[in-house]
RNA sequence: GGCCCUAUCGUCUAAUGGUUAGGACAUCAGAUUUUCAAUCUGGUAAUACGGGUCCGAUUCCCGUUGGGGCCA
C-alpha cells in the first residue's frame, strides 16, 4: 500500500561519523534502512560524515564498514565521504549568500554565549539576536579580507515548520524560536545541517530513516531545503535504544560496539534478530527471524514509537538459540580459535557438540571447556554424593576403574561405557555411581555428564583421573 | 530553561470502543536428569494518574506526572 505514496525509486542511506566503532544504534539504523531498501527494491547507500577532522579516523571507518559487512548489511553504490566534497558544497553556499538568504556574522563566541545564558535565565529559547543581519555583503567581504573571523548564518523565516513522520505522525516546530542558525564556517565548509541537506539531495534520497535524536534537526533541514528548492524526502525517525536506566544507550553504561559483541562470540544471526526486534515487530508471535525473512516481513508499520531498553539476557537467549541450531562444522569453524591448545579437530567437535546447549556465546566454549584439557584442583568432598559414606564412593570408583580397564581402547565410547555403568548402577544407586564418576572426571560441581566426558578425554586420561579421585578419597578417610 | 517525542507485565511487545488483556526473555514451581545446561508443563506479573466523550475506555480527547531527545 505504501508504493502509491512513494516516488519512483526508493533510495535510503546511513550517515555514520567515523568517530568510534560501529555502534549498536548505528547498526540498527543501518539494518532498518537496509531492510526497507531490500523490501522495496530500493537502493541503500553509506555516507561517511568525516568532516570533524579531529575526531574522525580511518580505522573507525574501517571498523564500521567491516562490521556492517559481517552482519550481512551491504550497500549498493560507492561510499560517499563528506571530506571529499567541498567542491560540491561551495556553489550551494554561494547561492544562499548571493540570494541574501544567508549572511556573514562576525559576532564573538563569548558574546553569543553570554546572550544565550541570559536568554535561558529569562526562560526564553536561546537564539541568535540578529546582530549582523543587516551588514551589507560588500562590507562583510571587506572585513573578511582584513582577516576578521566570521561564520555564515541563514535568514530563518518566522513561521511554523510542519512535517510528517511516517512513524510518529505530524510534528510541528515554531521556527521563530530557532533564530538565524549557523549553516557554514565559510563558503567551502558547511556545518552539519547544511551538509546533510545537500548530500541527501545530491544522492536523491527518498526516505530518511534515522534515530529519533535527529527529530529536532529536521525542521532546520527542511528550512534549508526550501531555500535551496530541494524536494522534501520522507522522514522516519526510529525510537532510541536505551540503557537499563532508560537513557540513550551509551558506552558508559553498556557495551555499544558491535565489534565487542562479535569478539565475545555473538553470532551475526542473533545480533540481527535481536536488533530488529528492538523497536520493530512483525505483529505475530514468531520471534525467530533470519535476515532473509526480515526482508520479506519488514514494514514501516511495525516500527515502535517509544524507546526500547537493551536487554542482554534476551540477546543471549537468541545467541544460544542460534548456536544450538548451527551445523556442527560451521560452529567448529567459528570456535576453533578458542581451542588453540588442541590440534585434534574431532575432539574439538565433540566438545563443541557436547557444550553447545550450555553456552550463551562462543567465548564460553573456551571458559567452560578447560577441564577437558586440564583437571582443576578440587576437594575430596566434592566426590561424595549427598550423604553416602566415603568408603562406598571409594569402592564404586574402584569398581568403575576396574571395568574401564577391561575395555579395549578402541571400544572406549559412550554406548559401551553406558552398558557398564548401567550394570553398576543396578548394584548401587545411580547417584552413587554417576556423581563421583562425573566429579572425578571433571573436577567440577557442575559439568556435562560423565560418560560423554570420558569418551572425549579417552581411556587413559579417564583412568588417571579416577585414580586421582580415589587417592583424594583415601586421604580424606585417613585424615 | 525552551522546544519536540513518548507511556501495556521487571524487559521487548501483541490486541480491541465490549477480550479470562496474548506472546517472548527474565523469574518461580513441577517433570526429566548424578550435577549443570537444554527440553517439556504450569504459575506470578502490565494498560502511569486525573478529568472528560460514550451504554461501555486500556483504546478517542484534554490535563498532570514520569521518561527520553535536541539546543549551548
Amino acid at each position: 500500500m505504501f508504493k502509491n505514496l512513494l516516488p519512483s525509486k526508493i533510495r535510503v542511506r546511513i550517515a555514520p561519523s567515523p568517530t568510534g566503532q560501529l555502534h549498536f544504534g548505528t547498526a540498527r539504523t543501518a539494518l532498518f534502512n537496509f531492510l526497507f531498501a531490500r523490501a522495496n527494491n530500493g537502493v541503500f547507500l553509506v555516507r561517511i560524515e568525516d568532516t570533524d577532522v579531529e575526531r574522525s579516523k580511518k580505522e573507525f571507518e574501517k571498523d564500521i564498514l567491516d562490521n556492517l559487512t559481517w552482519l550481512g548489511i551491504s550497500w549498493d553504490e560507492e561510499i560517499i565521504r563528506q571530506s571529499e566534497r567541498k567542491k560540491i558544497y561551495h556553489p550551494y553556499i554561494k547561492k544562499l549568500l548571493e540570494k541574501d538568504l544567508a549572511y556573514y556574522c562576525f559576532c564573538q563566541a563569548e558574546d553569543l554565549e553570554a546572550i544565550k545564558a541570559e536568554q535561558m535565565s529569562r526562560g526564553e529559547a536561546p537564539r541568535y539576536s540578529g546582530h549582523c543581519q543587516s551588514i551589507k555583503p560588500e562590507i562583510a567581504q571587506e572585513r573578511i579580507t582584513q582577516g576578521e573571523k566570521s561564520i555564515i548564518r541563514l535568514r530563518v523565516p518566522q513561521k511554523n515548520i510542519e512535517f510528517e513522520d511516517l512513524v510518529k505522525g505530524k510534528i510541528t516546530y515554531d521556527a521563530s524560536l530557532f533564530g538565524d542558525f549557523v549553516i557554514a564556517k565559510n563558503e567551502d565548509e558547511p556545518i552539519y545541517n547544511l551538509a546533510v541537506v545537500i548530500d541527501d539531495f545530491e544522492s536523491r534520497i527518498s526516505h530518511i530513516i534515522r534515530g529519533e535524536d535527529h527529530i529536532s534537526n529536521t525542521p532546520k533541514q527542511i528550512i534549508i531545503q526550501k531555500m535551496l528548492d530541494f524536494p522534501r524526502p520522507h522522514y522516519i525517525h526510529l525510537p532510541l535504544i536505551l540503557n537499563p536506566d532508560r537513557s540513550k544507550m551509551s558506552k558508559r553504561k553498556n557495551i555499544t560496539s558491535i565489534k565487542d559483541y562479535r569478539e565475545d562470540g555473538f553470532l551475526k544471526e542473533a545480533l540481527i534478530n535481536f536488533i530488529a526486534f528492538l523497536g520493530w515487530n512483525p505483529k505475530t508471535n514468531t520471534e525467530i527471524f533470519s535476515l532473509e525473512k526480515l526482508i520479506t516481513e519488514f514494514s514501516i508499520k511495525g516500527i515502535q514509537k517509544a524507546g526500547a531498553v537493551f536487554n542482554l539476557q534476551k540477546l543471549e537467549w537468541f545467541n544460544n538459540y542460534y548456536i544450538k541450531h548451527l551445523p556442527l562444522e560451521t560452529l567448529f569453524e567459528l570456535s576453533k580459535d578458542y581451542f588453540q591448545n588442541c590440534q585434534d579437530k574431532e575432539k574439538i567437535k565433540k566438545i563443541i557438540s557436547l557444550q553447545k546447549d550450555r553456552v550463551k556465546k562462543l567465548s564460553e566454549f573456551k571458559t567452560n571447556s578447560k577441564f577437558f584439557f586440564e583437571l582443576p584442583n578440587y576437594e575430596g568432598q566434592l566426590l561424595i554424593w549427598k550423604n553416602s559414606p566415603n568408603d562406598l564412593i571409594l569402592n564404586n570408583l574402584k569398581k568403575i576403574k576396574s571395568e574401564f580397564e577391561k575395555i579395549n581402547n578402541s571400544d572406549f565410547v559412550f554406548i559401551n561405557l553406558k552398558k557398564i555403568i548401567d550394570g553398576l548402577v543396578g548394584e548401587s544407586g545411580s547417584g552413587e555411581i554417576y556423581w563421583p564418576l562425573r566429579t572425578a572426571l571433571s573436577g567440577l560441581k557442575e559439568s556435562p555428564p560423565p560418560l560423554e566426558i570420558a569418551e572425549i578425554i579417552g581411556q587413559k586420561e579417564s583412568l588417571i583421573r579416577i585414580e586421582q579421585a580415589m587417592e583424594l578419597l583415601k586421604s580424606e578417610l585417613t585424615g
